[in-house]
RNA sequence: GCCAGCGUAGCUCAGACGGCAGAGCAACUGAUUUGUAAUCAGUGGGUCGGGGGUUCGAUUCCCUUCGCUGGCUCCA
């Protein structure tokens, strides 16, 4: 029979015993593990299992507690389960599709008669609490792919039937909870009464396995964590999250309003969000400048065969709007490339030209589907910081190489973290395979050798060519492409482009479709709830505040406004006949860097004393020496 | 575009069986001359997002449309 084999704890062989076949938590038992009802799961031998499962042979043991994260990750698969049996039980005739855990939660995809409600979450928690409260104890078994069909056809659950059957395998593993069975690779944890504090969230739309034709299932989304203190944390995380939503933050700090009579997905820009905006666009013309690119201006619309030259028509017209002027066709620009193709094919280039560099803040309009609109992140209206680089093919990776520097360096002025991706060739798409392979080389190569990492996004190349997009995250972690460098081959061909090289004949230049920023908007979005609206001085779009104490003070407070006010520093008063209290409180949710306040006692001695924006008062100085600290702050953009 | 939720004063929000629409802050007027996050008093302010329907009567019920939010899909 069974022969004594050898398990023990990872790193620590030596306290390991000789066992006959047992269950992995009589195991666990046996190596007298700590906590062991914090146990989710086991890795044994390096594989993730089920603490009920039996183990046969040598193996090394690493329990898998509740609280970490691959340990939560169980846990929120295993509450979606309990999810859906809390479903089935209230909606008969529900079907159950796909269930996974995710950040800081799960979600079940659900095909009922009618879609799902917020209001029957209260309805669903309630039943889950029941399921946990009896404790079920969460139960594996593998059976062959066709037994698993007919249970599930039997079940009336189609969806499990074809996602069984595109699995394709010989086996499946199911598990059961109380009365409800889940195709499901696992692991569980041992019971339901493991769940100590989940809560349901939201309902959405979603389409079965991701495809707009097919049916649009219900989805409820929940969090979980493996203790009530995490659940009430990362709420509060959430609450504080949304302080910094510049959907809100915006319009509050007057920067930008959208108006419904102006329609969708259209920013207007109040005076201090305009400023901002001339802040960051300064900025960036001085910083291309500064690297050799040459600044170029392209009208909005331009005739509609052009966008046919150049592929748009053919593959982004539906995002595109169109005009008709003098019985022509014309089509607003959604891309700032075509002015900038013709001014390179204006003249004979030679090879010493190269590379030219075209930079231009170019606005665009797309139509943008309705449902994808969201505050300044989706916009139909927005400014690029575009360029486009022209090139010798061997220039290349070192202008690829120049362009990830560029971002970096800006970037870091931010203080950002970013993310990035490489995507690849798209369905649509136009272009030989040879020039998509070339251009996907050259951007991993850049990577490589900048030392970068990245992932590899399959099929998300731009239709035009490969890409590699800069990634930053909003307040609440969603992420947002912002830079993107993007190989093109194509239009310099469409445009027949060319340089004469050494050899006296014509050579085609390859082109980068690059932004640092973006789109200004989005840019903007994500930088109000980096910085929570408390803008650094030197973007900050009002930097001083000069506040009185009463009317004696008018008059210095005046030459103080104009004297700091020609050294270019975007200053405001605020001379009302108020109290200082009421004026700081006001200046404060203005988030304004600096306060000057005047009293009689900076009139007599003709100075200032700036309160910063964390409330601490500097010591009192002369506003020469204000001014010059302020611009030393700015200088340095801290 | 699809699914769900939402839309009441400039802002934050109450409210109603279908029967004259409410508060705080803001605004305006006056008093107050004030030292680091809300001085006091008075006044004005609304087609209850738009259109249509049901009804004696609709902000409330129904339909439709616009806009916003969260997802799906799509992209800077």
């Amino acid at each position: 029979m069974a022969k004594g084999f050898d398990i023990h704890i990872k790193g620590h062989p030596s306290e390991g015993l000789k066992v006959e076949p047992l269950s992995i938590s009589e195991a666990l038992n046996l190596l007298k593990v700590k906590n062991i009802e914090g146990i989710a799961a086991a890795r044994v031998n390096g594989v993730l299992r089920d603490i009920s499962g039996t183990l046969e042979t040598e193996s090394e043991l690493e329990p898998v507690y509740i609280n970490s994260d691959e340990g939560l990750d169980i846990l929120r698969h295993s509450t979606s389960h309990i999810m859906a049996m809390a479903a089935k039980e209230l909606f008969p005739g529900i079907r159950v599709t796909i269930g996974p855990s995710i950040q800081d939660g799960f979600y079940y995809d659900f095909d009922y008669e009618r879609p799902l409600r917020e209001e029957d979450l209260p309805d669903i928690e309630k039943k889950m609490k029941e399921i946990i409260a009896a404790d079920l104890p969460f139960s594996r078994r593998e059976l062959s792919s066709s037994e698993a069909i007919e249970f599930f056809r039997s079940e009336g659950e189609d969806y499990k039937v074809e996602l069984i059957n595109d699995l394709g395998a010989e086996r499946v593993s199911l598990y059961t909870q109380g009365t409800f069975t889940d195709l499901c690779r696992g692991p569980h944890i041992p019971s339901t009464k493991m769940v100590k504090a989940f809560h349901l969230t939201k309902v959405a739309g979603a389409y079965w396995r991701g495809d707009e034709n097919r049916a649009m299932l219900s989805r409820v989304y929940g969090i979980a964590f493996a203790d009530r203190k995490s659940l009430q944390q990362h709420l509060h995380r959430l609450e504080e999250a949304r302080k910094r939503n510049h959907v809100k933050l915006g319009p509050q700090l007057d920067l930008f309003n959208t108006y419904d009579e102006v329609g969708a997905g259209m920013i207007v820009w109040h005076p201090k969000g305009a400023m901002l905006r001339h802040i960051l666009e300064e900025f960036e013309i001085q910083e291309h400048v500064k690297r050799g690119y040459e600044l170029v201006k392209g009208p909005t619309i331009l005739k509609t065969e052009l966008w046919k030259k150049s592929g748009h028509f053919e593959n982004y017209r539906d995002n595109m709007y169109f005009t008709t002027i003098d019985d022509n066709s014309y089509g607003i620009k959604p891309m700032n490339c075509l002015s900038h193709m013709l001014i390179y094919g204006s003249k004979i280039r030679s090879y010493r030209d190269l590379p030219k560099r075209y930079f231009e803040l170019g606005t665009v309009h797309r139509h943008e589907r309705s449902g994808v609109l969201h505050g300044l992140l989706r916009v139909r209206e927005f400014t690029q910081d575009d360029a486009h680089i022209l090139c010798a093919p061997d220039q290349l990776n070192g202008e690829i190489k120049g362009v990830l520097d560029f971002v970096k360096e800006i970037m870091d002025v931010f203080n950002f973290e970013y993310e990035l991706e490489i995507s690849t060739r798209p369905e649509k798409s136009i272009g030989t395979d040879e020039d998509w392979e070339l251009g996907t080389t050259a951007l991993i190569k850049a990577m490589e050798e900048n030392h970068l990492p990245y992932e590899i996004n399959e099929g998300d190349g731009a239709f035009y060519g490969p890409k590699i997009d800069v990634k930053l995250k909003d307040a609440l972690g969603r992420k947002w492409q912002c830079a993107t460098i993007q190989c093109d081959f194509t239009l310099p061909e469409r445009f027949n482009l060319v340089y004469i090289d050494r050899d006296g004949q014509k050579h085609r230049p390859v082109m980068i479709h690059r932004v640092v920023l973006g789109a200004i908007e989005r840019f903007i979005g994500v930088l109000i709830e980096h910085y929570a609206g408390a803008f650094p001085a030197w973007l900050a779009p009002v930097q001083v505040k000069i506040l009185t104490v009463t009317d004696r003070n008018i008059d210095f407070g005046e030459k103080l406004l104009a004297e700091i006010t020609s050294m270019n520093i975007r200053t405001e008063a605020d001379f009302r006949n108020e109290k200082l209290s009421l004026k700081v409180r006001e200046a404060q949710l203005e988030k304004i860097p600096y306060m000057l306040i005047i009293g009689d006692k900076e009139c007599e001695e003709e100075g200032v004393t700036p309160r910063q924006r964390s409330g601490q008062n500097l010591p009192f100085m002369k506003p020469e020496e204000f001014i010059d600290l302020i611009s030393d702050e700015c200088k340095q953009r801290r």
